[in-house]
DNA sequence: GGTCCGCGTTAAGAATCCCTTAAGGTTCGC
DNA sequence: GCGAACCTTAAGGGATTCTTAACGCGGACC
C-alpha cells in the first residue's frame, strides 16, 4: 500500500473532486461514503487517513477513537468552517491536522503531504518498529512477549533506534547520544549494552541487526 | 478571585485591546507582558489564562505544558494566523481552544464563555488511578483501604502523578511544582515525600514506580 | 508568652541499580 | 586463514534511590 488513502465522506461532489485531486497528486484514494461502512475498515491499511466529521450513520469522531485504538495512522480532520469545538476535539482524540471547508485542492495535498512526511512527528509521543512499541511519554518499551524492563541507557539506545527505523546509525553517533561524553574509554562499552537489550528484547532481538563497519539498525520488520 | 483572567502576550498594543474587552465584559484581566514572569505564576489562581505563544523569554509552549503539570486551569491559545501546526500541538498538550489572530473582541469573549461553560473541571475535579481515588475539591485520597491522611506536600505529589497518569515524571519537574523553588538545596527532600506517601498507600504503594535516572510514575493498573 | 505538635527539610548509612572495564570467544570480510 | 570487528559473561565500583532519625520552623492551643 505505497499511497493508499481512506477518504470517509458522503458529499457526493466534495469526495468526487478530493478522489480526483488525491489521484493527481500520485495518491490512490480509496472512498467511503458513510460511517457505518468505515467502522470495519482495518485503518493500518492505509498510509493516511481523511476523515469528514458530519457523516450519516456512525459519527466521525466515534471513527476517530475506534481508529485510534487499533492504530497510529495519520489521520486528517475534515471540518465545518466555524465549527471549532469539533475541530478543538478532533485533535485532542489525536488527529494531526485539520483543514477547513471549503479548501483548496493544493492545501489539502500540502497538508496530506506534511502529515506523512513527519509521521507522528506532533507529540506522539509512541514509537512502533515491528513488533516493538516505545512510549517515550510512559518510558517503557514493549513486545509481544508483555513490558521490557530496560536501563535508562537500554531505552535511550532503543528509542533512538526507534526513532531512526530501518537506517543503520553509527557507533558513534549512538555513544554520543547516549553515554556519558566524559567517558570516551573503551570502544566496547556499546556492545555490552546492546548485547543486555538484545537478550531482553527475546523473541524481537532479530530487529536489532548489526551493520558490519557502522553500527546497528532496528529493522522495521520482525 | 471570581473573573480573574491571565493574559500573557507581549505585544503592547493587543494587550491592552484585549484588557479593555475583558474588563466590558465583566472580567478581572491581569496582564503580563513577557514569558518569564508569567513561569511562576500560579495558575490556580485565575479561572482561565489566555496565553499568546509567540513571547519573549520562557517560549509559550513550556508554560502551556508548566501549567498544565499543577493546574486543570483552561487555557485559550492566540495564535498567528498561519500556524497550524503550533494550534495543533497546543491543543494536544491540553490547551481548551485557540483563537487566531487577528480576532474581533466579541469572538474571543464568546470563545472564554464557551471555555468556561464546559463542564471540563467538574469532570476532573476527581481522578481514578488504579485502585487509588482523588477528590482534588475535597483535597482527598483514599484507596481500598480507606481514606489517606496526607500532608499538603503528598498529596500535592500524588495529585500530579495522578494528572498524568501512567506517565514518567521527571524529578525536576516534580520539585518545580510541589517543591518550595526557594530551597533548592538537597535533592533528597523529594525521595523523602515519597517514602513517606508510598507507607501511607499501604497495597497501593506498588502503583507508585520508580523509574530509574527520570523519577517517578503512577501506574495506571494495580 | 510558652509549650506542643505537625510538617518540611537535612543528614547519613544502607540497599539497590547499572555503567564500565576486562577478558576470552565468535563472526565477518578479504 | 588472518585480522579486525563484534559478542558475551562476570565482576568492580560509582551513582541513584530508600529508609530512618533528628532538626527547626511555624501555627495552635493553653
Amino acid at each position: 500500500m505505497p499511497n493508499r488513502i481512506l477518504l470517509v465522506e458522503d458529499d457526493a461532489a466534495l469526495g468526487q473532486q478530493v478522489v480526483q485531486t488525491l489521484s493527481q497528486a500520485g495518491f490512490d484514494p480509496h472512498w467511503v461514503q458513510d460511517g457505518d461502512s468505515a467502522r470495519d475498515i482495518d485503518p493500518d491499511g492505509y498510509r493516511l487517513i481523511i476523515l469528514d466529521l458530519m457523516l450519516p450513520g456512525t459519527y466521525g469522531m466515534d471513527l476517530l477513537k475506534r481508529y485510534r485504538l487499533k492504530s497510529e495512522v495519520p489521520v486528517l480532520i475534515l471540518s465545518a468552517r466555524d465549527d471549532t469545538s469539533d475541530k478543538v476535539r478532533g485533535l485532542k482524540l489525536g488527529a494531526d491536522d485539520y483543514v477547513t471547508k471549503p479548501f483548496f485542492p493544493e492545501e489539502l495535498v500540502a497538508r496530506i503531504q506534511a502529515c506523512l512526511r513527519r509521521p507522528n512527528l506532533i507529540e506522539t509521543q509512541r514509537l512502533t518498529v515491528g513488533s516493538i512499541q516505545i512510549d517515550l511519554e510512559r518510558r517503557e518499551a514493549r513486545t509481544a512477549g508483555g513490558a521490557l524492563s530496560l536501563t535508562p541507557v537500554e531505552f535511550e539506545i532503543l528509542a533512538l533506534l526507534a526513532r531512526r527505523k530501518g537506517s543503520a546509525v553509527s557507533r558513534d553517533a549512538i555513544v554520543d547520544a547516549v553515554l556519558d561524553p566524559a567517558h570516551d574509554g573503551s570502544r566496547r562499552t556499546l556492545d555490552v549494552h546492546v548485547s543486555r537489550l538484545r537478550s531482553k528484547l527475546g523473541d524481537a532481538a532479530a530487529q536489532l541487526e548489526t551493520v558490519w563497519g557502522i553500527g546497528y539498525r532496528l529493522a522495521d520488520r520482525p
